[in-house]
DNA sequence: TTAGGGAAGTAAAACGTTTTATGCAATGAT
DNA sequence: ATCATTGCATAAAACGTTTTACTTCCCTAA
C-alpha cells in the first residue's frame, strides 16, 4: 500500500541512461563515476522524488539508521502514563529529535521480553535503556542477542560495565547535603524511591555516608515512586511523628510537594523550621507554594552522550564511558535562609 | 554487528530437515504442511532462537508492521519539550503501547518535510499525525506519496477528510459554557490558542454562538501556546484592565493557572467573584490553589481509535471516520458556589 | 485402468538495494 | 609495439524472506 507506487532505483538508472550500479554509486558517492554522470543521475533522482527503500538497503547492509528506546521506569508503570518528573516526560521527545539531527530514527519499544516484541525490535541498529533495573531481563537479552545498546543510568549489578550516562548522582548529592548545611541545617532526613536503580542508590550511599562523617543518625523513608503526592504525605506524616528534622531532601518533586504540604499542615514553618529539596525538578516541586527547590536534570546533553557513545559503538564496536552530565540545581523559596 | 550472528532461515530449515519454504509456511500457518511437521519446525526455530529479519520480511511484503508518530504541536516548538500539557506529554508514550498491542511498533518522527527525514520515514505503513495544522506541508507530503495516515484532530481546511478522531471539542465547549451558566455566569471570557488547528477553531466557534444565543459581547484574548504561566498572567492582566468578568476559560491549563494569579493578586476572589476553567488538564490546573476546574482529555481512546481507522485503511484501503471520544470534565474549586 | 484431485512438500522467482568483480577504452611506461 | 595503469561504467551476486508454480505421491471415482 504504501509501497507500490514506489519509484525505485531501476526508474532513475532507466531515466538517467546509466545502469542501477551508477545509480547507487553516485547517489552514496561510491565508486568512481565523472561528475557529469553524477550530476546527471542525481537530477533524475529530484525529479522522480525517488527515495532509496529502508528495507532493501537495510537488508543489504545490515544496519538501517534505526534505534529503539526502552524506558524501563514506565515499563514498570505498566500504562506508560508516565507522573510528573520532568525527565521521563521528556527524554524520548529530545532523544528523539537528537538522534534525528544524527540520521537516526528512534522508535519507542515497550518491554522487548514481553511478547508480543515488535516487529522490528530484533533488527535496531542499537538501543538505549533507560533507568535499567538490576539484574534487568531486557538487558540480558540483549547481550544473549549481540545487540548494541548503552544506558541511561549505570548497571548496579554490573561494575564493570561502563557504556552508560547519566547526571552526576553522587555530585549531587553531595552538592543539596552542603547546600543544607551551608543554610544551618544538621539533621537531614531522606525520603528514598523503591525501584533498584543507580538513582536512588547513589544518592542513598552519598547520604549515609554524609551522615557518617558528620555523626548523626540516618533517617531514610522508603517511598515508591508510583506513591506520587499521596506517597510524599504519607511520608511527611511519618517524618513528623518521628520528630521535626532541620531538612527534608526527596527523590522525586511530587514527594517533597506532598511532605512539604503535610508539615506546613502541621503548622511548621518551610523554609523557617525545614527547608525542602527535591533531587528532581518537576511541575509539582515548581508550583508549590513556597517553591520547592530541586535538581533540573540534563535529558538533552545526556541524550547526547549517549547517542556518541551508540554511535561509537556502532562503528568500532567499543566505546569508553561512563561520561557525566551534571544536573543543575535551582535554589527556590523552600530552601532560602537570609 | 546487530545482525551477522542472526539465525536464519535457511539455519531452522536445516536443523529441521526441510525446505525454507517449509519452515515459512510452517511458522506462518501458511500453505499444507502436516501437523508433525509444523511442530518439527517450530521446535527448530525455538531452539535456535529464530525470528524472521524484519528487513527482508518488509521487503518482501511491502509492510513492516510500524507506524511513525508526527506530533505537530511539537514540531512547531522545536525542541520537543513540551510544556506543561498533559496530553501531548502522555500521548506517545500511550500510543506506543497500544499500537504494541496490535502487534505494531512506534517511530516518532518529527517534521518529515525537514532534512535529514529519517531512514525510516517513507517505509512507514501508515503514520499518526497529532494536531496537524491548517495547509499542513506534512499532510501533502504524505499524500503525495500515497502513505497512509489517520489525524488526531480534524483538518481545517478540508472538510471531506473524514479520518480522524479527537474528543468532541464542540461538546466540550458546550458543557463548560453550561457548567458556567448553572454556577450563575452571564459573561464569559476565553483565553484561546494561536495555533491553526481543530482544537482552537471548534472551542471559538462554539464560545461565539453562545455568545450570540445569550447576547452578550464575546471577549476573546488570544495568547500563543508557548507562552505558558506567564502568558497566562499577561492574559489575566489584559482581562482584569477591561473588566472582571464572571468566568474565565482558558484553552490550556497553564494559562488558567496564569489567569488565576493575576485576578487573585488583583485581590478578586475564585470562585466568589469570577470562575476558571480550562480546556485541557495539567499539572498546573491542578495544583494550583484554587484547584482549576478543566477537561481530562482522552488520549488512550483516541489512539484506540486512530488505530482501529488506521488498521482498517491499511487492511482495505478506506476507513469511516471521524470518530469521537469524550473529555470528561473534571469540576474543581475554581468553578465550586455552593 | 485411468483421469482427477487433494495433501505434503520443494525449487525458484521476486522484492530493491549495495557491493564485488569485471569490462573496456584511453593513457602512460617500458 | 606491448604491457600496466587509470578512469568510468556495468553485470551479476548477495542479503533473507515470502510466494508462486510445480512435483510427487496417494487416494478415489468413473
Amino acid at each position: 500500500m504504501a509501497r507500490g507506487k514506489g519509484v525505485t532505483i531501476r526508474d532513475v538508472a532507466r531515466r538517467a541512461g546509466v545502469s542501477i550500479t551508477a545509480v547507487s554509486h553516485s547517489l552514496n558517492g561510491k565508486g568512481t563515476i565523472s561528475e557529469e554522470t553524477r550530476a546527471r543521475v542525481k537530477a533524475a533522482a529530484d525529479e522522480l522524488g525517488y527515495q532509496a527503500d529502508a528495507f532493501a538497503r537495510g537488508m543489504r547492509q545490515g544496519s538501517i539508521g534505526a534505534i529503539g528506546l526502552v524506558m524501563r521506569s514506565l515499563d514498570a508503570l505498566g500504562d506508560y502514563t508516565p507522573a510528573g518528573v520532568d525527565v521521563f516526560e521528556r527524554f524520548a521527545g529530545i532523544l528523539s529529535s537528537r538522534a534525528l539531527a544524527r540520521g537516526l530514527s528512534l522508535t519507542l519499544v515497550p518491554d522487548l521480553t514481553r511478547s508480543p516484541v515488535p516487529p522490528l525490535a530484533f533488527s535496531m541498529d542499537g538501543y538505549v535503556i533507560m533507568s535499567p533495573n538490576a539484574q534487568d531481563p531486557v538487558i540480558e537479552l540483549l547481550d544473549r542477542r549481540g545487540i548494541p545498546y548503552v544506558c541511561y543510568g549505570k548497571l548496579l549489578d554490573k561494575p564493570d560495565f561502563t557504556r552508560w550516562s547519566s547526571e552526576d548522582d553522587p555530585l549531587a548529592a553531595r552538592q543539596i547535603l552542603a547546600h543544607f548545611e551551608a543554610a544551618g541545617a544538621r539533621e537531614v532526613v531522606l525520603v528514598s524511591g523503591t525501584d533498584r536503580n543507580a538513582w536512588n542508590a547513589d544518592f542513598l550511599q552519598e547520604y549515609l555516608s554524609w551522615c557518617e562523617r558528620h555523626k548523626v543518625t540516618p533517617r531514610v523513608y522508603e517511598q515508591s515512586e508510583r506513591s506520587g503526592l499521596d506517597g510524599g504525605r504519607d511520608a511527611g506524616l511519618r517524618i513528623l511523628a518521628d520528630g521535626v528534622p532541620e531538612a527534608v531532601f526527596c527523590m522525586t518533586g511530587r514527594h517533597a510537594a506532598g511532605v512539604q504540604q503535610e508539615i506546613l499542615a502541621a503548622g511548621v514553618t518551610v523554609p523557617g523550621q525545614v527547608m525542602i529539596a527535591a533531587a528532581s525538578d518537576s511541575e509539582h516541586a515548581r508550583s508549590s507554594r513556597p517553591a520547592i527547590t530541586a535538581f533540573e536534570l540534563n535529558p538533552a546533553g545526556t541524550a547526547d552522550l549517549l547517542l556518541d557513545m551508540l554511535q561509537e559503538l556502532l562503528k568500532t564496536g567499543e566505546t569508553v564511558g561512563p561520561r557525566l552530565t551534571r544536573a543543575r540545581l535551582r535554589p527556590r523559596a523552600s530552601t532560602r535562609r537570609d
